[in-house]
RNA sequence: GCGGCUAUCGUUCAAUGGUAGGACAUCAGGUUGUGGUCCUGAGAAUGAGGGUUCAAUUCCCUCUAGUCGCC
C-alpha cells in the first residue's frame, strides 16, 4: 500500500500512500479537523487550500456528537461531507493530557483509562480495543494505536513505564483491528491503515527499543509520539533522526503534532512523511501569518534545508502597525486572503472578531503549509 | 450669562490624607497527535496654579476644559 519513487536529485524520501479514499503523495501534511470540522473552513474553502488529507480526533468525536450520531450519519466522512482521505488521532494524547495535567480528570489502568469529560464532566471509558472500534465506525483511512504520551520532562523510570504500556496496548490494538477487519468484512482495498505508536521521550535507547517492539508487532505504518520539542522549547533532532532509522524503510513514517515549518522540513529530511499540527491554523486564528521569503516556485527542497529559518518568515498582522498597510499579506500566495485583501483589512477583520478573519487566515497558512509540502515533494505542479 | 456635576495610564472605570489598581488598547515573547477569539511579560496616569497639612490625587480657593439644566 505504500511506495516510493525516488528521485536521485532528492534529499528526502518522495513517493505515495494509497488509502480506501484516494492515494497521497507523499511527504504530506494534514490539518487538525479535531471535531469534524477546521475551525472557520468549509469544506470548499479546504479543498482550496490544496490539502490533502486530514486529522479527525476519537476523544472529541466520542464525546460529541457521540458515535450513534457518526454511525447514523454513514461516518465521518459523509458528516462533515469530505471525500478524501481522513486520519483519525486515537484519543490517547487527549486523556492522558487530560489525566497528567489534573489526577482528578480521570485514572489509567491496564485496561484502560476513565476520565471526565472535560466539557460536562460525565464518565467515560477508553481502551485500546474501544478506540479501535470508534475508529472503524468513523471510517477513516487511517488510525492510530491508543498509546500513552507521557511528558517529556517525567523521569525516565515513568517514561520507560508509558513505553511497555505503548507496547501492551499496541498488541492488543493489533488484535481488534485485526478482528474489526473480519468482523466487518472489509477487502484488502476497503481496510485503513494501522499505525502504532513509538514512545521513549527523549531517551534514545527508550525509542528504539519500542520501534523496534513496534516493528516486531507489525504497522502499516509507525508514528512518532509524544512532543518533539524539549521542555525549552528546543527540536529533538538527533530523536527524531535515530528513531526513523529505526522503523521500517518501506512503512509509512507519521510525525505526530509536527510542527512549525522548519521542523517539518527537518523531520522530512530525516525520513518522516506525514505530519499534522495545530499552528497553521491556531496561530492563523490568532493573527500570526507564515510568508515566502522567496517565490516557492522557483526552490528545491535543498534550497529549503540548507536555509531553514531564512526561506519563509512569519508576523503578527494583528499589531498596530498593519492598521494602514493596504498590501497583500504574501506577493507569492494565491489564495483568497491574498489575492483579494490587505494586511490592514486582515487585520481590522481579526480585531472586531469577524469569522472571516480567522476564516482567511487559517486558508492562508494552510495554502502556505501545502505549497511547502509541494517544495518537499518536487512537486512541479502549482 | 446663572447654577449643578465632572476632571486619574492612549481609552474607560477603580481607590486613597501616607507604595494609585483593573479592563481594553500598545509593545515584546509564546502557541507543536486543538479544554486556545488563548497564555506570559513590559511600558504607560492623578488638567493648571495657589492654600490647609509633617504629608494632598484625595480637603479648600481660583483658572481652564468638558457636561447637564435654566435664562
Amino acid at each position: 500500500m505504500f511506495s516510493f519513487k525516488h528521485f536521485d536529485s532528492s534529499l528526502f524520501r518522495q513517493g505515495s500512500l494509497t488509502v480506501p479514499h484516494g492515494e497521497i503523495p507523499t511527504p504530506f501534511f494534514m490539518p487538525d479537523a479535531t471535531r469534524a470540522s477546521i475551525r472557520g473552513l468549509s469544506v470548499a474553502d479546504i479543498e482550496r487550500t490544496g490539502v490533502s488529507a486530514m486529522v479527525v480526533n476519537t476523544f472529541h468525536l466520542f464525546l460529541h456528537p457521540g458515535m450513534e450520531i457518526v454511525r447514523g450519519a454513514g461516518g465521518v466522512h459523509r458528516f462533515m461531507n469530505w471525500s478524501g482521505p481522513l486520519l483519525s488521532d486515537s484519543g490517547g494524547y487527549q486523556v492522558f493530557s487530560l489525566v497528567h495535567k489534573n489526577s482528578q480528570m480521570g485514572t489509567i489502568t491496564e485496561e484502560g483509562v476513565h476520565f471526565r469529560s472535560p466539557v460536562d464532566g460525565s464518565k467515560h471509558f477508553l481502551s485500546p480495543e474501544k478506540a479501535i472500534a470508534i475508529q472503524f465506525d468513523l471510517g477513516v483511512d487511517m488510525m492510530v494505536c491508543f498509546d500513552d504520551p507521557p511528558p517529556n520532562g517525567y523521569s525516565k523510570e515513568r517514561i520507560r513505564d508509558a513505553v511497555d504500556r505503548t507496547l501492551r496496548w499496541a498488541e492488543r490494538c493489533r488484535v481488534a483491528y485485526d478482528y474489526e477487519v473480519s468482523e466487518r468484512g472489509l477487502s484488502l482495498e476497503q481496510r485503513p491503515l494501522l499505525f502504532g505508536v513509538v514512545q521513549g521521550g527523549e531517551h534514545l535507547d527508550l525509542r528504539r527499543f519500542c520501534a523496534e517492539r513496534l516493528t516486531g508487532i507489525g504497522f502499516d505504518g509507525y508514528g512518532f509520539g509524544a512532543r518533539h520539542v524539549s521542555e525549552e522549547g528546543d527540536f529533538l533532532s538527533e530523536v527524531l533522526s535515530v528513531t526513523a532509522q529505526a522503523l521500517p524503510v518501506e512503512s509509512p513514517r507519521f510525525a505526530l503534532g509536527v510542527g512549525s515549518p522548519s521542523d517539518i522540513v527537518r523531520c522530512a529530511s530525516f525520513g518522516w512523511d506525514m505530519f499534522d499540527c495545530v499552528i497553521p491554523t491556531r496561530e492563523g486564528r490568532h493573527g500570526r501569518l507564515f510568508v515566502w521569503e522567496k517565490d516557492p516556485k522557483t526552490l528545491s527542497c535543498s534550497d529549503i534545508l540548507s536555509s531553514l529559518d531564512d526561506f519563509f518568515s512569519t508576523f503578527t498582522v494583528v499589531r498596530s502597525s498593519f492598521r494602514d498597510d493596504f498590501s497583500r499579506v504574501d506577493s507569492f500566495c494565491d489564495c483568497m486572503l491574498c489575492t483579494n485583501h490587505s494586511r490592514s483589512y486582515l487585520r481590522h477583520l481579526l480585531r472586531v472578531g469577524e469569522p472571516l478573519g480567522a476564516r482567511l487566515a487559517s486558508e492562508h497558512n494552510l495554502t502556505f503549509y501545502s505549497q511547502l509540502m509541494r517544495v518537499l515533494r518536487n512537486d512541479s505542479q502549482v
